[in-house]
RNA sequence: GCCGCCUUGGUCAAGAGGUUAAGACGCAGCCCUCUCACGGCUGAAUCAUGGGUUCGAUUCCCGUAGGCGGUACCA
């Protein structure tokens, strides 16, 4: 049989049959209902919020079910590979929790489904492009670009869709003498897809067949059938994405296909393959992408690698968000509930939060920064502060070691992060690590710096105030005491003893204890914005306390 | 160009053939208050558009526009 002699002129070297390597991956034993799901980034050593997001879905579905979740690098382009990729998608992912079950790592493949590094894969692909070209559903193409270029050009002038289908697909049906004369020539050859779509101008009035796909995010969809004959294998003897996804997803036993919308075009040449296989479907999540403004023009798009640098898992890192808080924004835009599940169980761990692809929006959100801060804030009161610590000093270990000296004590930093986090309202300053930083950084003699001017209703008294108040000054005052002799000195020199007042009767005083009070405040913190005064002295210990009061009195002398 | 997906306030969004069209972030104001933060209250702000179907449509259907994506021997 003709097919068979071509089947076996293309591909002379030994290989398994497909039978064996049914049996070489079986079913997984998994339990009813677990599912199955892989990441498959390309290793260009980049990862953005994008990767995570979608990342994350597949996690959530695989380890909430039982199932697993593996790695598989898609390094079909080599044009693409970057050294120390592999580590990149790895850690960066870790960071933020999300760990794999299965496939490549660091030092090598876990699992039984592997090689999971589809450049490693040849001979498996070979084997199925094989059997399609045995059965004839698949053929050599010795088309060059320069060919495709002239069919393009006639195709446009015909106005009719372009591509390599059809009596355009001019190698579709070659006799086998004609591709040994083409091979003896030493010209070389694409594995195309014989496909048995009818081409949508062949269709008339009926319209295309249509395929239909259940989408766990989006439904039943509805595409018209796929009509191409797509290249399936590169004349490098490596298969193309459409080709590797369907061998490896079927063949690593996958069950849920977790992806971008960007693929949504595709699906039905993915569909086409899979049932010239003789296999199932998977169910595929076709995600909805995260965008973001773009500056240039004004306009959402989806989020970039190149453009958006800020967009990198690196930079959030280094940013020092806490993990954590980025997961439950990631979670609060993909399932639309989960705020509201967050408000009904303010202190369950996220992982508890059943997470549904039928909750999952299918049109793009745009990056909201403050949606994340906010959200940050509530994540980090939830931390104990001696975690919150260990955290932060890892974060500047890494990214910020000019502040490495801030964690030497130890026992002084838990305090400062501690700060009014335990009242009835606890405060709600900390976001991310470089915000705490210069949040906090005037408990630190190095990093202090006055910020703020003196308020103009008590500038004129700065000096008086402040020898006032360190002539009073005890430290072991409980704070109602310390805020009485603050009301006396205000008082004395002439300011409302409560605000109401002076609001009031503004031609009566110079200012009220508030404008006092942030005199002190300002010589304390350099700020006039800080949480409670009397708090924080004690933070700071009497000694730096006295300290920057008197040294603000010479300043002011 | 062609093909596909998407479209509720500035953002994320719930929602149903008849609702005063939830909630969250952000924004404004007020309250609390020695400042800020927290918290509370109030407010401004949304169903892209045209045409059907219907007693009634933001919701269903068709068209249009806009956004996004695809149109590769990239993924």
């Amino acid at each position: 049989m003709d097919q068979k002699k071509l089947a076996d002129l293309l591909f002379s070297e030994e290989l398994k049959t497909p039978e064996e390597y049914e049996a070489m991956y079986p079913l997984r034993n998994l339990p009813e209902g677990a599912m199955v799901t892989r990441l498959g980034p390309s290793p260009t050593g980049f990862m953005h919020l994008g990767n995570l997001y979608g990342a994350f879905v597949d996690e959530r579905l695989a380890h909430q079910s039982g199932g697993v979740f593996f790695l598989r690098i898609e390094d079909t382009d080599d044009k693409r590979f970057v050294e120390g990729a592999v580590e990149v998608i790895i850690s960066s992912l870790d960071f933020f929790g999300i760990r794999f079950d299965e496939g490549a790592g660091l030092s090598g493949d876990r699992g039984a489904y592997g090689d999971y590094t589809q450049s490693r894969r040849g001979p498996i692909y070979r084997t199925f492009v094989k059997k399609l070209v045995e059965e004839g559903k698949a053929y050599p193409c010795f088309l060059t670009e320069e060919e495709i270029g002239q069919i393009r050009a006639r195709q446009e002038a015909e106005k009719v869709t372009p591509g390599i289908w059809g009596e355009y697909a001019v190698c579709r049906d070659w006799s086998l003498d004609q591709v040994k004369a083409a091979l003896d020539a030493g010209k070389p050859f694409v594995i195309r897809l014989k496909s048995d779509g009818v081409p949508a101008e062949r269709c008339g009035e009926a319209g295309p067949r249509k395929i239909r796909v259940k989408d766990a995010v989006r439904g039943t969809l509805e595409m018209p059938e796929n009509f191409m004959d797509t290249v399936i294998l590169k004349q490098t003897g490596i298969p193309t994405y459409h080709f590797a996804h369907v061998v490896d997803d079927h063949l690593m036993r996958t069950t849920h296909v977790v992806r971008g919308a960007e693929w949504l075009p595709s699906l039905p040449i993915h569909v086409e393959l899979f049932e010239k296989l003789g296999w199932d479907l998977p169910v595929y999540c076709h995600t909805a992408q995260l965008m973001k403004i773009d500056e240039e023009t004004g306009k959402k798009r989806k989020l970039s690698k190149r453009k958006d640098p800020e967009l990198s898992l690196t930079y959030y890192r280094s940013q020092g968000y806490h993990p954590e808080a980025v997961r439950e924004y990631l979670l609060t835009i993909l399932n639309s509930n989960y705020e509201e599940w967050r408000a009904a169980n303010p202190d369950a761990p996220a992982e508890d939060f059943p997470f549904t692809t039928g909750k999952m929006s299918s049109s793009g959100a745009l990056f909201d920064l403050n949606k994340l801060n906010d959200i940050s804030k509530d994540v980090l009161l939830r931390i104990p502060a001696e975690d919150l610590y260990e955290f932060l000093k890892d974060w500047s270990r890494d990214y910020a070691p000019e502040y490495s000296h801030l964690f030497d004590d130890r026992d002084y930093l838990v305090k400062i992060l501690d700060l009014g986090r335990h009242d009835k309202k606890p405060r709600k300053d900390l976001v991310y690590a470089r915000q705490i930083i210069r949040f906090i950084s005037y408990f630190f003699d190095d990093l202090f710096q006055p910020e703020d001017p003196m308020p103009e209703e008590a500038a004129a008294d700065a000096r008086e105030i402040l020898s006032r108040y360190l002539a009073s000054y005890d430290h072991s005052d409980d704070s109602g005491e310390w805020f009485g002799k603050i009301r006396q000195i205000a008082v004395d020199l002439g300011y409302a003893a409560k605000p109401k007042d002076f609001k009031k009767h503004p031609e009566e005083y110079k200012g009220h204890v508030g404008h006092v009070s942030t005199v002190i405040r300002i010589a304390l913190m350099g700020r006039a914005q800080s949480p409670d005064v009397w708090t924080i002295q004690q933070i700071m210990g009497e000694e730096r306390t006295r300290a920057r009061i008197q040294a603000r009195l010479d300043q002011e002398a």
